[in-house]
DNA sequence: TATAATAACTAATGATATTAGTTTTGTCAA
DNA sequence: TTGACAAAACTAATATCATTAGTTATTATA
């Protein structure tokens, strides 16, 4: 009612977050996240340039917040273990926020520049992690390909209740990294 | 202008399929449906429930489609050399049906019976192909939990273009899979 | 051939995003 | 202190969708 709501982009953001969150990343809309805030649907206007834009820097925060779980995990430690603490971090964050982590995953278009440059941090951070394996350069980014899909897609699938089965999910996933991190170690 | 177009569920579904693989899935709309259909959106419905069912429908024909993929690039093989298979036959189904895969993988609501029977004969099948490494069954569960998690997390961040890098996908993907079977095969 | 089932249609409703134009409020400089 | 301007809310309008209700034409069948 009054007319000033004192709204501001980061007020927006976190109340879409929190619709995702809670109620799925589908139910983010303009119509949901106005009620939410008390303002009229225009109104957010203001601090948005429209759903597509608001998915964008779901999408970047995500990315950066994910990026940062990981980091904060693997502090101390080096070599397998940091890889084993980040790929857990990388699925608590997931399982944590998953209406904002399926907002990063679920984006159709990844060209965007500010995306891009949070995707490179964090194909940066792995690369770090693995220094102490003396990889070549090629060889270190397949490895980054095959860390990134290992844990997105536990985390995906996890999340989309593709797990069904009775089965301590931490169990799987711990085997899941210590059986890829035992390969990387091993030669043919 | 026809009274009778001569439309049948297997043609909508077929037209939804089109659509979503050139188009992406976000574009699977009654509206663009019945345009490509030559026919008002409503007519749809003497045909399908509605758009959710619709893509329910299409997630249950991926996830059979994706399954005989995979049964037919065994054929022959056992072992690793099947798995390997398998593995690059699920993601060649993703490449080769983009919309059709991502209609799977992006469904909100996994919890339909009819889901859950096509998403039990894909984990009944990838046992199968465990059956000569003689693990107990709760090892080969999370064994599948591990190579399903590993193929869509593939599948699903090449599609979305998360891989950007210069680097042959093929070749990343197969150090994937085959450094997850040599973490199977080897022990700590 | 008459009748019933079916597949198309039109019309209407309600949700949504977006744009244009308006009003109110807060701030800041004269 | 006040007046002007920017910003943040608003109302009104439009366009796109999905969906339902009710109607008409076609096909099949009894």
């Amino acid at each position: 009612m009054a007319y000033r709501q004192g709204l501001d982009t980061d007020t927006v953001l976190q109340a879409a977050i929190e619709i995702a969150d809670v109620q799925g990343v589908e139910q983010v809309t303009l119509a949901a996240l106005a009620a939410k805030l008390n303002v009229k649907t225009p109104s957010l206007y203001n601090h948005i340039k429209g759903l597509p834009a608001l998915r964008k820097q779901l999408s970047h925060l995500s990315l950066i917040r994910i990026k940062e779980a990981m980091v904060e995990a693997v502090l101390g430690k080096a070599g397998d273990d940091a890889l084993l603490a980040a790929g857990f971090a990388y699925v608590n964050f997931a399982r944590k926020q998953p209406g904002l982590y399926d907002a990063m995953a679920s984006l159709p278009d990844f060209g965007d520049p500010d995306l891009q440059q949070a995707s490179n941090n964090v194909v940066g951070f792995m690369l770090r992690l693995l220094e102490p394996y003396a990889l070549s350069e090629e060889d270190a980014l397949h490895v980054v390909r095959g860390f990134r899909s290992v844990v997105h897609g536990f985390a995906s699938l996890e999340l989309k209740n593709g797990f069904r089965m009775e089965l301590e999910r931490d169990e799987s996933l711990r085997r899941l990294l210590t059986t890829y991190l035992r390969g990387l170690r091993t030669a043919d």
